[in-house]
DNA sequence: GAGCCGTGGTA
DNA sequence: TTACCAAGGCT
């Protein structure tokens, strides 16, 4: 449902050409300057985007923000200069040192993307949005994105920001997710075929620094004047959004054995909740309160004593408390399967953060 | 297509 | 504290 209150609405199309004029001109004097961004300047000059950098980039920031995902950009290119030597190195690094930044199918995915762009693609990435999107963690946004930038295909990038921006722009009065086809039928309308992939994060630079979720910036915004939900100043009521489910909370226990200055570690089954990454051992997570006999679910005997207080942690779809039990022990023998590791302090940056969260209640 | 999948910051 | 939000993708 698009410009439902048809009467009230400016004729936005034959003001295009200068939307995105206007656009663009805000992006090259203000636009952010981040580390994977080359900047028209640059690009006049005849620098090209590093379609390696500009993919990790990518996947870091997907569902994350910039200033959390920017430190792993650094260290990922640091420790993998090229896409062929983050395909050599062992899935087990990877995943470590994407520990913190969550969705670790991302991670999964980028090393195995990596894999098959060094023995398929001879250590290049495809230059086209169509090759892209058949790559594992390459999606729709993904995909438009790196063919824009890196390629300069004119595509439609839609976002997060894109859609708040889109959403506002046109008053778009159906509730997300349904409400995304007619946003993406709008964006893909006004984007611009020249600098498609300047105009891209021009959009997105819109949305994150002006047009943003709470306190938008109307007065310093250069489509102000092309604004339905301006206009009548409903800009806080877009993007419309079907209403969201509370979290349901979810209860567990883990096990802390301590050895010298070891804890006890195993590997996560591959796929599901944090599918590969290391973590304490304890028992499955579950609605309706703690579980009632937590010592048939600890690794072995032992003189298990419970910590005070419970770690509480926010995942996407449910909130977890978790109980604590500690043990020390002496033995060098003691059996902790093949998935078991004694991890040391360094091992433990591998953890994802609701582990380090319990290792730090103790 | 709706549910699954992390974490940290902000109001 | 609670609720929402941030450069989505996969099944």
């Amino acid at each position: 449902m698009i410009n439902s209150k048809k009467d009230t609405k400016p004729n936005l199309e034959s003001n295009y050409d200068e939307m995105r004029a206007r656009l663009l001109h805000w992006y090259d004097s203000e636009g952010r300057t981040l580390p994977w961004r080359i900047r028209p300047e640059d690009r006049a000059a005849g620098k090209n985007a590093d379609p390696y950098a500009i993919w990790l980039s990518e996947i870091m920031l997907q569902q994350t923000t910039v200033a959390h995902g920017t430190p792993y950009w650094h260290k990922f290119l640091n420790e993998f200069p090229t896409v062929t030597d983050l395909a050599n190195a062992e899935r087990e690094t990877v995943l470590s040192l994407w520990a913190g930044l969550g969705y670790y199918a991302r991670a999964r995915n980028l090393h195995k993307c990596a894999v098959i762009i060094r023995d398929d693609y001879n250590g290049q990435f495809p230059n086209s949005e169509a090759e892209l999107l058949k790559l594992p963690g390459i999606g729709a946004y993904t995909a438009a994105t790196m063919a824009a930038i890196c390629f300069d295909e004119a595509t439609n990038i839609v976002d997060g920001n894109v859609e708040r921006v889109i959403s506002r722009i046109f008053t778009i009065e159906e509730p997300l997710p349904k409400g995304r086809k007619d946003i993406r039928k709008m964006a893909g309308a006004l984007a611009s075929p020249q600098r498609t992939g300047d105009y891209g994060q021009a959009l997105m630079d819109l949305g994150a620094m002006i047009c943003t979720p709470r306190s938008p910036n109307c007065s310093k915004c250069v489509w102000q004047d092309y604004c339905s939900a301006f206009a009548a100043k409903t800009q806080l009521e877009y993007p419309k959004k079907a209403p969201k489910k509370s979290l349901p909370i979810r209860y567990g226990v883990v096990f802390i054995a301590i050895r010298g200055e070891a804890v006890l570690l195993e590997t996560r089954p591959d796929n599901g909740l944090l599918g590969g990454m290391l973590g304490l051992p304890g028992t499955d997570w579950a609605e309706g309160g703690f579980p009632t006999d937590p010592m048939n679910h600890a690794p072995f005997k032992g003189d298990w004593q419970a910590v005070n207080g419970e770690v509480r942690h926010v995942f996407t779809h449910f909130d977890l408390r978790l109980a604590v039990y500690r043990a020390v022990f002496d033995e060098k023998d003691i059996s902790i399967g093949h998935n078991g590791l004694w991890a040391d302090s360094s091992q433990r940056k591998g953890l994802p953060t609701v582990f380090k969260k319990a290792l730090k209640a103790i």
